[in-house]
DNA sequence: TTAATCACG
DNA sequence: ACGTACGTGATTAAC
């Protein structure tokens, strides 16, 4: 079997334009031509090759006028015209294929669809062949037959059907997609279908019926309002699917010896690239591979030796990705006139030789914690990059590809055994050196210069030092608990398989759903992927149903504890019998840290059970000093909305949830229950979530309507919340981004895409960044501030961790009445809010108690 | 490698 | 008609 594609030219071009254009700075070369739809093209076609191997290939394009349109003047009206930077890119396309030696057909007055139809029809009057389609339009699908299948692109991957998957996934024979169009017409071609019909009705019809001509036949069966508007739009319906419908006689000569895809014959392609400045791509031509910069760099073997300019970059290679349990492999050290290779013998000196220099560098906590060195620096280009939305990973690579600047990865590199150590090190900081400037004019121009410089940087020193100090722990506090749990597992497991009267593994969703599910008839639960749905929320429907499902909610929380932390945390124990996590600062796209390798952020607390982990958490000093902001968020939420009976609320210090229960029943706060509370606690995180009436619904047991009331009233009791989320996500849409409190910025590209879904996505996230992430802001700023008040009080105490609200100190006992004073100081009056910021302070001999 | 689940704020 | 609460990281099973 010879394999035919047949590709959707103008819809690969559309889709590639679309897809970046909305940011309202499509991609150009340096004369201004546009080039985005291309470069998507050219990578799509590249990948269709890759990934189908094609023996012959065709693009069909749309050109000149079209028959449809002539003969009905409102198809595809509406549509907005083609942008000029679009159209100026098509004739392009048509010759990059020509250059990567593939076959193109466009005839007038025919669009892409018919050409594709009528060179599929050829294809399948020889049996020698069988056709693959690549499109994302959905009337494609009509041609799928025993030897045409279709790949369906989708916003990411494709779905791939043929005859027999698109008849399972719609129920009808691939031809039927004609009638369906015709009855549920289709808006982006402006095809009118049947009034009130939509693919789900449309569809059930035709399983009914098998055909349009079938509905009709027996209009008499049909009953009511569908029957109506069947017979009202009848000549609509006919019209629609003499639209829908691919003609598959297009006058074109098909001769598939011209369609064999031979691939580039001459150097047209990259001279093509290179005029578009397509560098990417031209690295990946065969003939063009070789091209490699010259990478320049002195050896160092004597420090005396070298003479260093003011300004300097550097990059510390280090051993691991986790830099606690890693150690310098080699430094590089980039001034204007020369770039120095320093071997592992000589680091430390090299950096006393920086010291009173202009360093930069990329990922300066690294380096502080590894090297222990006091490194000044004021400018980490990670940072700088996170900032302004660069890739800002803990390997530099990533940026340095965002910049067309190749360098093996960390991961290859280590996996190499740093066989080309002295080649990648410098190629890094001779990066950091020659790029630093670009990215800090951009951050200047984003207006990140001030989170930068006084937020940031400074902080990467408080964390340096906090990684470094790490959290005692001791798994003996754990070892009675160990037991219990082990016992407990294994006593639940056994109850579980006799309840169920089968051996299976309670750990594996897929079993546990087919058991639950299947064998056992419980109940329904959605399927997914791979079975069924069996998160908390589908099982605890079930809980007073079977006696199985509170053992296994039982099982799955007792797993939880031993898994992650009591036989999980031990092994990131180091020899000085502490635990040294790293926050990663340039994660989040809030402006929170995150923590890892262990994440010390989620440690159990809400259940008794799991808190007890927390025991194991000690000083090492003598006691542990607990801080948490009470609030921060409704805070926050009360002071930028200026919602005025919120920020009574706070300055009265209310028990916020207990006035918003009162408010919402209209009772006095005496009044309320502990169950109205909880809602009302729910409904205000909903709203700061940016909820719906289901999802709060889901959440609270109640039916959509209640909670859609709750949501009502609670914006009717606080206008001015209200108002801030119309407002927020209003400066969203027309900026594209939301801020925070102190200027840092988040982009949220959710907001132009096409899908609605993703859409409302963005839109929370506009409504949730700025709080949380002005919350992470003052967070950031009082810890710089209790770092910089312990130094200057000469404490012995430390601060060893933040869990976004809450930081902890391990506390010498003599100083935590001063550390009290400085940590409420710094924490309440970090900033000047109309509300007030509360902390609370507790001690205690281990993690757990220090609450 | 990805998906499902569950720990935290 | 469709999908449904923000931000994370670790572990395990399944692919």
């Amino acid at each position: 079997m010879k394999k035919v594609v047949l590709v959707d030219g103008n819809n690969l071009l559309f889709r590639s334009y679309y897809a970046t254009a909305y940011t309202g700075n499509i991609m150009r070369n340096s004369k201004g031509f546009p080039t985005n739809a291309l470069y998507g093209f050219a990578g799509m076609i590249n990948k269709i090759i890759a990934e189908e191997n094609p023996e012959y290939m065709v693009v069909a394009f749309d050109i000149g006028k079209n028959f449809r349109k002539e003969k009905y003047d409102f198809y595809k009206e509406g549509r907005s015209e083609t942008p000029d930077d679009l159209k100026l890119q098509m004739p392009i396309a048509r010759e990059i294929l020509k250059a990567m030696g593939i076959a193109y057909l466009e005839l007038a007055p025919y669009e892409a669809d018919d050409i594709i139809g009528t060179v599929a029809k050829y294809a399948e009057s020889d049996p020698e062949y069988y056709t693959l389609i690549v499109s994302s339009d959905k009337d494609l699908l009509q041609l799928i037959s025993f030897e045409t299948e279709i790949k369906l692109l989708k916003q990411t991957g494709f779905i791939r059907y043929n005859e027999e998957s698109f008849k399972k996934d719609y129920g009808i024979e691939p031809i039927k997609i004609i009638d369906l169009k015709a009855l549920m017409g289709d808006s982006s071609d402006n095809i009118p279908g049947v009034k009130g019909i939509g693919e789900k009705t449309a569809l059930k019809l035709l399983q009914e019926y098998k055909s349009l001509d079938g509905i009709y036949e027996n209009i008499d069966q049909i009953k009511g309002k569908m029957q109506e508007k069947l017979i009202q739009d009848k000549d609509n319906a006919y019209m629609s699917y003499e639209l829908a419908t691919i003609y598959r006689e297009v006058p074109v000569s098909v001769n598939f010896e011209d369609y064999k895809y031979i691939g580039p014959q001459d150097l047209k392609l990259k001279e093509l690239y290179e005029e578009l400045e397509f560098f990417s791509l031209l690295k990946n031509l065969p003939e063009t591979k070789k091209e490699k910069k010259e990478n320049k760099f002195e050896i160092v073997n004597d420090l005396n030796t070298i003479k260093l300019d003011n300004d300097i970059a550097f990059y510390l290679e280090v051993s691991d990705i986790n830099y606690h349990k890693g150690w310098s492999l080699a430094l590089s050290i980039t001034d204007k006139n020369n770039t120095y290779y320093i071997p592992q013998n000589l680091i430390k000196d090299a950096f006393k030789l920086i010291r009173n220099k202009n360093v930069i560098t990329y990922d300066l906590k690294k380096a502080l914690v590894v090297t222990k060195e006091d490194i000044k620096c004021d400018f980490d280009m990670m940072i700088a990059s996170y900032l302004i939305d660069y890739p800002a990973s803990d390997d530099i690579t990533k940026l340095m590809a965002s910049f067309n600047e190749e360098c093996i990865s960390y991961e290859d590199l280590k996996k190499s055994k740093f066989a080309d150590l002295e080649n990648v090190v410098t190629l890094k900081s001779k990066f950091i050196y020659e790029y630093s400037k670009t990215i800090n004019e951009q951050m200047i121009t984003s207006e990140q210069e001030k989170i930068f410089k006084e937020i940031e940087m400074p902080l990467t020193y408080v964390l340096a030092d906090m990684e470094i100090a790490g959290f005692k722990f001791e798994q003996s506090a754990l070892e009675g608990m160990k037991k219990e749990v082990a016992e407990k597992i294994e006593l639940v497991t056994k109850e579980i398989h006799e309840l169920s009267g089968e051996d299976f593994n309670v750990a594996s969703p897929k079993q546990l759903g087919i058991v639950l599910f299947e064998h056992m008839g419980i109940g329904k639960s959605k399927k997914i992927n791979r079975g069924y749905k069996t998160d908390i929320k589908t099982l605890q429907k079930y809980v007073d149903k079977h006696p199985i499902i509170p053992k296994v909610l039982e099982y799955r929380s007792l797993a939880k504890l031993q898994n992650t932390y009591l036989d999980g945390l031990k092994d990131f124990v180091l020899s000085d019998g502490k635990i040294h996590t790293i926050f990663n600062q340039t994660l989040t796209r809030t402006g929170r840290l995150s923590s890892m390798e262990p994440n010390l952020q989620n440690i159990p607390t809400r259940e008794e059970y799991g808190k007890q982990i927390r025991l194991a958490f000690v000083p090492s000093n003598d006691l542990i000093l607990s801080a948490d902001y009470s609030q921060i968020e409704l805070r926050i939420l009360a002071h930028i909305s200026e919602c005025q009976e919120l920020i009574d609320a706070f300055v009265n210090d209310e028990d916020i949830h207990t006035k918003v229960a009162a408010d919402i029943h209209g009772i006095p706060e005496s009044e309320v229950t502990k169950h109205m509370r909880s809602m009302a606690k729910a409904v205000i995180f909903g709203i700061v979530y940016g909820i719906s009436g289901f999802g709060l619904g889901e959440n609270l047991h109640i039916s959509r309507s209640e909670a859609s009331k709750f949501i009502e009233k609670y914006y009717e009791l606080y206008p001015g919340v209200k108002n801030y989320m119309t407002n927020i996500v209003k400066e969203a849409y027309e900026t594209g981004q939301v801020k925070t409190m102190f200027g840092r910025i988040r982009k949220i590209a959710e907001l132009k895409d096409n899908n609605y879904h993703v859409r409302t996505m963005g839109e929370r996230m506009a409504l949730n960044t700025p709080i949380q992430g002005t919350s992470a802001d003052i967070m950031k700023m009082a810890m710089i501030e209790v770092y910089n008040k312990i130094r200057q009080n000469n404490l012995k105490s430390k601060m060893i961790l933040q869990v976004h609200d809450e930081i902890i100190i391990d506390a010498i006992k003599e100083e935590v009445p001063k550390l009290k004073e400085i940590v409420h100081d710094a924490m309440e009056n970090v900033v000047k809010l109309s509300v007030p910021l509360k902390i609370d302070i507790n001690t205690g001999i281990n993690w757990y108690d220090a609450k």
